[in-house]
RNA sequence: CGGGGUGUAGCGUAGUCCGGUUAGCGCGCCUGUUUUGGGAACAGGAGGUCGAGAGUUCGAAUCCCUCCACCCCGACCA
């Protein structure tokens, strides 16, 4: 089948539209691949969606090669059956609710669809394991959709769900499923890496997130290219040096320090060395408030706090209420002698260390010489602190720490017995004993592997796509086809050469200027433009171009479509 | 939800402060002629509820009020 440019919908757009601030963005909407309909809403045009097809039937063949059985399941969901799981309150405003019909909800992920479908069935451990998947639209209400299709309220997902009759099929399962996507991002042209992520209240066992690094991520992971260590922020640790603990080790003594609120000021106006600085911070755990002490100017991470304590919110205390708790503004907040007695805890770099300088709850006074293990009562370590680019990895692999933004194209999930519980899926174990079914949670975000390739496969004149998610393979530029009927007839020929090749072509047969044809290919991106044009054709030769490096063939119509075959291959 | 910004033709924009011809320009689009290896030239032409509603005024893209949409920052994000 002949694909002429000219009876093809391919809007492409010479200047860049307002709304789009990141490249992926600018260049989707470019390129005719997507159109906007409302915020965190984009329509596929045909280009953007043979894209998408691709990408889908890589996650297809890859899910299918570990046992994956595809499903496709109703977006449009019973809220009872989310009620049961207790998720209509957790998912809150992101799940979408239909309001002309009570009782159902749009889907944000299909858990509990999945699980309802294995309790039908699955009865005995005879019947497991089962790897089952689809891909589909998801619905989230995101408060603040953003840089294009990277954050939608209606997006394609692949979600696979595994279900195992023990922890160890869980992990067998997770692992191939693991394996999997590093074949799918692979396969997709995607450079990325895997982090640990944080398990969070979903009581799962682990987790691992796949990631690409961009300035546009939303998530903040440190890596290290020598020993491969990677980790999302949440969780990432690096070496650090102790703090000594000093000989001399005298009473704890209030100085006063005025115009000191940061630790900066103290090292500053007051002399005190950095590692004998405790700062302090109040936050709400669950509704109780607690004293946080961090080495110098660390910084309290929140996810950290957030495990340490097992809690399910944490906030920072307000203006007032730091004032009402401990006595004092920030700035001058410390352990010793609040005015309310809360728990403290502090991070392990804290560890029975002492010369220490922290606030007196008590405004522009400060105590020096505290000895943690002497003076305040702790009631935990922690590892709280943010790790920071050029700390040392904690393999002790020697590299400095990277600390990079990212997006995530993937996560994997050990789920656990929740939903299995919650919904009754259960099943009988070799001795006649009813379990729930152990599942596991595996997701993908097929947009956001278009716009990540994107992002990293681009120039300044349009995006360079590698064969396997570009939309046609050739681009064929056929120049002057109307005033040559030469060109016209051995553009027509080696399209038809090609196509019967398996290599798919799209035709550039406009009446436009060699320049627009030109343009217009490099900002769509086919991985091959094949260029013909009257000077070279009357030498009996055409011209092929690589995208991606730049390079240029001149070679005979006859070897062009070999040619091509190999370059496209050689990627 | 808080803060900031923007809405004028398919895309990019001028005009808005200080109300006053027929709302201007570039690209794109249509017709014709000439062009044809990096976004061609000339001539002619089509295309606008100036985001919406209500108001002030002899007169509103412009001033007042209300609403809506979109973008950015923050909050949020199994």
């Amino acid at each position: 089948m002949s694909m002429l440019q000219s009876n093809l919908y391919i809007p492409t757009l010479k200047e860049v539209p307002n709304d789009a601030q990141i490249p992926s963005h600018q260049l989707m909407l470019r390129g005719a691949m997507v159109r906007q309909l409302g915020s965190g809403i984009f329509s596929y045009l045909p280009l953007g969606y043979k894209v998408a097809k691709k990408v889908m039937n890589i996650i297809r063949e890859e899910m299918d090669a570990i046992g994956g059985q595809e499903f496709h399941l109703p977006a449009l969901n019973p809220i009872e059956i989310w009620e049961q799981t207790g998720r209509v309150e957790a998912m809150g405003d992101v799940m979408f609710h239909i309001k002309n019909r009570e009782g159902l909800v749009l889907a944000p992920t299909h858990e509990e669809i999945i699980t309802f479908h294995a309790r039908q069935h699955i009865k005995s451990y005879r019947d497991l394991p089962q790897i089952w998947y689809q891909i589909q639209t998801k619905f989230r209400n995101e408060p603040r959709p953003k840089s294009g299709v990277l954050r939608g309220r209606q997006f394609t997902m692949k979600d696979a769900y595994s279900l195992d009759n023990s922890w160890e099929g869980l992990d067998v399962s997770y692992n191939k499923h693991a394996e999997a996507y590093r074949n799918i991002y692979s396969r997709c042209g995607l450079k990325f890496f895997v982090v640990g992520a944080s398990s969070g209240a979903m009581g799962g066992s682990a987790s691992q997130e796949f990631m690409v690094e961009s300035p546009y991520g939303e998530d903040t992971c440190a890596v290290c290219e020598d020993s491969g260590y990677a980790a999302n922020i949440e969780v990432a640790t690096s070496e650090i040096a102790p703090i000594e603990r000093l000989t001399d080790n005298p009473e704890v003594e209030e100085f006063p320090t005025p115009g000191a609120r940061t630790i900066n000021h103290l090292i500053e106006k007051f002399s005190i060395p950095l590692d004998r600085c405790a700062k302090s911070v109040v936050c709400f755990a669950d509704g109780k408030p607690y004293l946080v002490l961090m080495s110098g100017n660390d910084e309290l991470n929140e996810s950290k706090l957030q495990s340490a304590l097992q809690a399910t919110a944490i906030r920072h205390a307000d203006e007032t209420e730091l004032f009402d708790l401990t006595g004092a503004h920030a700035g001058s907040i410390g352990p010793i002698n609040l005015k309310t007695p809360m728990t403290v805890i502090a991070d392990k770099r804290l560890e029975n260390v002492n010369g220490l300088v922290s606030g007196a709850n008590k405004d522009k006074f400060h105590y020096r010489n505290i000895d943690m293990s002497r003076d305040c009562k702790i009631e935990g370590y922690y590892d709280l602190r943010s790790v920071k680019g050029g700390e040392l990895c904690p393999t002790g692999c020697g590299k400095e720490l990277r600390v990079v933004n990212a997006i995530e194209v993937g996560h994997i999930f050990k789920l656990g017995t929740k939903y299995s519980q919650a919904l009754g899926a259960t099943f009988l174990d070799d001795s006649g004993v009813e379990n729930p079914i152990i599942m596991g949670s595996y997701g993908i975000g097929v947009e956001r592997i278009i716009a990540c390739f994107i992002e990293q496969s681009h120039d300044e004149k349009g995006i360079m796509f590698v064969p396997s998610i570009a939309p046609y393979h050739v681009h064929l530029l056929g120049l002057g086809i109307k005033k040559s009927d030469a060109v016209k007839r051995t553009c027509e020929q080696l399209e038809i050469e090609l196509q019967s090749k398996n290599i798919e072509v799209l035709y550039d047969d406009r009446d436009v200027s060699p320049g627009v044809k030109f343009n217009d290919a490099d900002l769509l991106g086919m991985p091959i433009q094949l260029i013909i044009g009257e000077k070279n054709l009357s030498a009996g030769n055409v011209e092929i171009k690589n995208r991606i490096t730049g390079e240029r063939h001149v070679v005979s119509v006859d070897d062009s479509t070999d040619l091509i075959k190999k370059l496209l291959v050689s990627k």
